[in-house]
DNA sequence: GGTGAAAGCTAGCCGGC
DNA sequence: GCCGGCTAGCTTTCACC
């Protein structure tokens, strides 16, 4: 992993779908060699894959908000459960599960606020065990790994 | 935006780097009349661009933190102040503008304690106007955009 | 790490529905 | 107006140096 790799990771991260050509030459190396060092850090799982980036407007996710949850039981079960179902919502982008209070942390992506109430209603609040659940507004989203491509039009 | 549009964003969120070739494939449609739609879908901004997804230890990010900041001062400079010098950082990697209390929520990744440790203490806390902050720390990051490529290495 | 050749892909054009 | 077939040109990828 040298500064070669460094700079190749920092190029794909901006356009994943810049061809071989052209990453061989920004990187200063020929095609070939080029080729083996993408595969190489693929092959080790420094890059997981690729995706295409899309507005979250277009898919009914351009209202984001930050949701805290809390248990009421915090055994192996109520665990596994919560977890389970809400990593199988759509609307939930990101979940993580903290030392200390909350419990969990959540980011929601729904259509609007009205899609919102509902979601958090009629799908989490009827998870078994959930304690209390806190919502925060984002006013602006000034940073995400999406930012390469210009701030969102949410 | 028809059934076909949403079954090509799909793929390329799973793939971005698939050709049109397979694509075309998957989505039931021919080359030529699907690239025209991956171009349209571009071009009208639903689809932002294209990234590589690079495991966060590989870059000396394997250790998220999420902060909580307010600050002291809640005017148009120590705003923009705060706001320039935030997203400047690399090791933030998410910021968010709240509603309310925090007034801000940032994800901050580091290699590891010690380097949070420090860039909270040099960086952050060094920008005027900073009235507290509070850092919650995951012990599991369940899901993010990153999981249609299984779980985190970290 | 670089070279060259075969295989495969992209993207524009034109006809059909 | 959108789809499909075709073709020219470029890119990827492999064996070899």
């Amino acid at each position: 992993m040298d500064e070669i790799d460094r700079a190749i990771i920092r190029h794909l991260q901006q356009d994943g779908r810049l061809s071989n050509l052209a990453l061989a030459e920004r990187v200063n190396l020929t095609p070939a060699p080029c080729l083996r060092r993408v595969r190489r850090l693929e092959d080790q799982g420094v890059i997981r894959g690729y995706q295409a980036v899309v507005e979250p407007v277009a898919l009914d996710q351009g209202f984001t908000v930050i949701l805290e949850i809390d248990l009421a039981v915090y055994d192996r079960e109520s665990v596994d459960n919560f977890e389970t179902t809400m990593t199988g919502f759509a609307e939930v982008t990101e979940l993580h599960r903290l030392f200390g209070t909350p419990d969990y942390y959540a980011h929601i992506a729904t259509a609007d606020l009205t899609a919102y109430e509902s979601f958090l209603t009629e799908q989490v609040l009827t998870i078994p065990g959930i304690a209390r659940v806190s919502s925060r507004f984002p006013m602006k989203k000034l940073k995400s790994p999406a930012s390469a491509f210009g701030p969102d039009v949410a």
